[in-house]
RNA sequence: GGCGACGUACCCAAGUGGCUAAGGGACAGCUCUGCAAAAGCUUCAUGCGUCAGUUCGAAUCUGACCGUCGCCUCCA
């Protein structure tokens, strides 16, 4: 039995779908003006596997992610390099595929952008200005706070604690200062499109509630996205919707904990940041999932690159274990069930609890280990081949929900891997020889341009290391 | 100030009332190896921020204290 913590209830609760047998799960995306820190890349990859996890499990999945192409940040952003709106959304969307992609993780069945959905977005202000609980003001128009009784039910906060604690509106035509932004008056140049209050654009709660309903029904599943967005943006998501339409917008609201560099919460505007871009150059995409599946979702990870080296080890070890495990088997799968069904009870144990990956990764390290303990001996009964079939199964199965193995094929096609056949041959003449100078100088000169070469019992193999 | 999360070995981290406190990484010794690498074995917390308390029994529950972080403003 699936359980998930829900923001909204603080509590963990068992995962019950809207439809049978189906999960929707929306999940705020990027906005697409730059490129995106590796601490935003943690939303993308926890519900990258919240979505896997869940299909592993037999439901079908629909995962929306939205592409947020028009707001301040874009526009500041078209002024820098001086070329439209338009061209930095399509810039930047095209980086953001490029990460996620490195990254391991699936796309998502709909990608929506906020600016093919504006007409979906004014249909809603309609609505909320219709039912009171929106009202226009010189062109803007805002959510009426006061008018919303549940205001503040997934943050916690008290109405009167907020009104205290908010600095003096700026002359704005707002009824009252917590009132939100649904719909924004053009400034002169700005992108605008045209809606019963004259030119203007959305605001930036609005999207998501609009997009989300559109693809997932007036209420679905899952929202997912990071802490700092329980308050105000899903709070105010919350209230849009339900207010719109009558009913509970999202049964099972999660939130990711944050990245932090020095014990600071990551973040552009505090300009502690490394860009996802940036750390891809130097680790592998599978070596950031294992740093942050060896954590749970909720808790905040420290990130330092003496942590992503410690989680590049783990892959590789992983991935050695696994390939060395089919080459012994020749690639046989055949029996191994009751191991195999083992792991996957233990591993489930894990991972139902409210998707515990740190968990569920120590189970397949253990199943590693068995591996690398068969993988030690000479020759294997049927017993341990048995056990061997099921772990490596296991190992494999896992893999499909966590991606952490290295599938990348080695460059070995072409005229590349005949050199290195050669090479490799000239080293076996040299060895054979027992000439250890010059075969220890060619394994050492190729290690510069990061071809590890290893000797092991069934010969010579290399490999590129990043 | 209000609300919330957290503090487990050298580092990261799971465990939330009861078997020897998972797992990963680093270090050291040994085995294997021409040497490396990889892998295996061994070693690595009588103790889980501190102090009280509840209980037959607590890392796990309660209280106080200390420390760290997040939200309250754009933010993943």
């Amino acid at each position: 039995m699936l359980k998930i913590f829900n923001t909204l209830t603080k509590k963990k609760e068992e995962f019950i779908p809207v439809e049978e047998g189906k999960a929707k799960i929306y999940v705020c995306g990027p906005t697409v003006y730059n490129f995106f820190h590796i601490g935003n890349a943690r939303p993308f990859i926890t519900y990258d596997i919240v979505r896997k996890y869940l299909e592993f499990l037999g439901y079908d999945v629909t995962y929306v992610m939205n592409l947020t192409d028009i707001d301040d940040k874009i526009i500041n952003r078209a002024i820098e390099e001086k070329i439209s709106t338009e061209e930095v959304a399509e810039k930047y969307t095209a980086e953001f595929f490029k990460d996620i992609d490195e990254l391991r993780i699936k796309r998502a069945d709909v990608y929506p952008k906020a600016t093919d959905h504006i007409k979906e977005m004014i249909q809603m202000v309609e609505t909320l200005i219709e039912k009171g609980f929106a009202y226009e003001s010189k062109g803007d128009v805002y959510f009426n706070i006061p008018q919303n009784k549940e205001y503040g039910k997934l943050s916690g906060k008290i109405l009167e604690e907020l009104q205290a604690s908010e600095r003096t509106a700026t002359g704005s035509g707002k009824k009252n200062d917590l009132d939100f932004t649904l719909w924004k008056s053009a400034k002169p140049n700005e992108p605008a499109w045209e809606s019963p209050w004259g030119k203007g654009r959305p605001g930036w709660h609005l999207e998501c509630s609009a997009m989300s309903t559109k693809y997932l029904g007036e209420t679905f599943d899952i929202h997912g996205g990071g802490t700092d967005l329980v308050f105000p943006h899903h709070e105010n998501e919350i209230a849009q919707s339900e207010c719109t339409f009558g009913k509970q917008f999202v049964n099972y609201w999660m939130h990711n904990g944050m990245l932090n560099l020095n014990d600071e919460k990551m973040s552009k505007s505090l300009g502690n940041f490394f860009t996802t871009r940036e750390v891809l150059g130097k680790f592998l995409g599978e070596s950031v999932r294992m740093l942050m599946i060896q954590k749970h979702y909720r808790s905040p990870i420290a990130y330092s690159f003496e942590r992503l080296e410690e989680a590049q080890s783990s892959v590789e070890r992983i991935t050695s274990t696994y390939k060395r495990g089919l080459e012994k088997l020749n690639g046989n799968l055949e029996g191994g069930d009751e191991v195999f069904a083992q792991r996957i009870e233990q591993f489930k144990e894990g991972m139902n609890d409210d998707f515990n990956t740190a968990k569920g990764m120590s189970i397949v390290f253990e199943a590693v280990k068995e591996v690398n303990i068969l993988l030690s001996k000479l020759n294997l009964n049927e017993t341990e081949k048995n056990i061997l079939v099921g772990e490596i199964k296991f190992i494999e199965k896992t893999d499909k929900i966590f991606d952490v193995i290295l599938k990348k094929e080695e460059e070995g096609g072409g005229k590349f891997g005949e050199v290195m056949k050669i090479l490799i041959k000239l080293r076996k003449k040299l060895r054979a020889k027992k000439d250890w100078e010059l075969s220890d100088y060619l394994r050492d000169e190729l290690e510069k341009i990061n071809i590890l070469i290893q000797d092991t019992p069934n010969g010579t193999k290399w490999d590129i290391k990043k």
